[in-house]
DNA sequence: ACCTATTTGTCCGTATGTATG
DNA sequence: CCATACATACGGACAAATAGG
């Protein structure tokens, strides 16, 4: 994997990692389940910061495209954008449930009321 | 505006600050159009860092309910999404759900599930 | 048009916690 | 138990956009 980073470009360091590593996540010359280098390593390799790897990686994490797990690293996601739709479905609603503070009786009787 | 947050708890820092302030801006005792501290100062005034505040903002940023700009501060969004999305979403779930003939039953436990 | 203060945006450095293997 | 590696939080610095005089 090839990353260049520019450091006088006006679009920040960790969203020109990002966009480039989501590329190629994207064209699949970074294959599913393969390992991404670990923050610190790819922050030296690039004379960069850590957190700014780290914040590049989360982003990416929220996107779906990376799984990053404490000990283990960053993993290349099984397929980002071919879930089960009615699993991706379940997680995105009770995502949005609970970052707007709806009970979870609030959202099975919203679920219940909408499947008649 | 009251926020309180819990340096004991084992939510970070940053998710409890997010969570008070949406849910403000949800239940209305946020108008739209309203002015949030600076970071700056809601971090001094809670014990806490700038950039811990301000993570908690760019999350409600990217979420849509704040609106930041630099110079300016924090301000409340014009229509910030509430419980539309999470209607709609639940709507396109159970559309879902019937046709793959997945039962309420199944559903809302998988809701359950999800939400632990 | 200019200057200054304000405020977020980004980046760096450091420290500590915590899940993984 | 121990090394690895992400997660969070703190602190400091400078840049950039905004607002106001």
């Amino acid at each position: 994997m090839l990353i260049r980073v520019d450091p006088a470009s006006e679009t920040p360091l960790f969203e020109q990692l990002a966009t480039s590593i989501r590329s190629s996540v994207i064209d699949r010359s970074l294959a599913a389940g393969e390992r991404l280098p670990t923050a610190r390593a790819l922050a030296e390799s690039l004379g960069i910061n850590m957190h700014t790897v780290l914040r590049a990686y989360q982003e990416l994490r929220d996107e779906g495209f990376i799984e990053l797990r404490r000990g283990r690293g960053a993993i290349v996601s099984a397929s980002p954008h071919s879930y089960d739709s009615l699993a991706a479905g379940v997680a995105a609603v009770v995502a949005d449930a609970r970052s707007n503070n709806v009970s979870l009786a609030a959202l099975t009787a919203l679920i219940r009321e909408e499947y008649q």
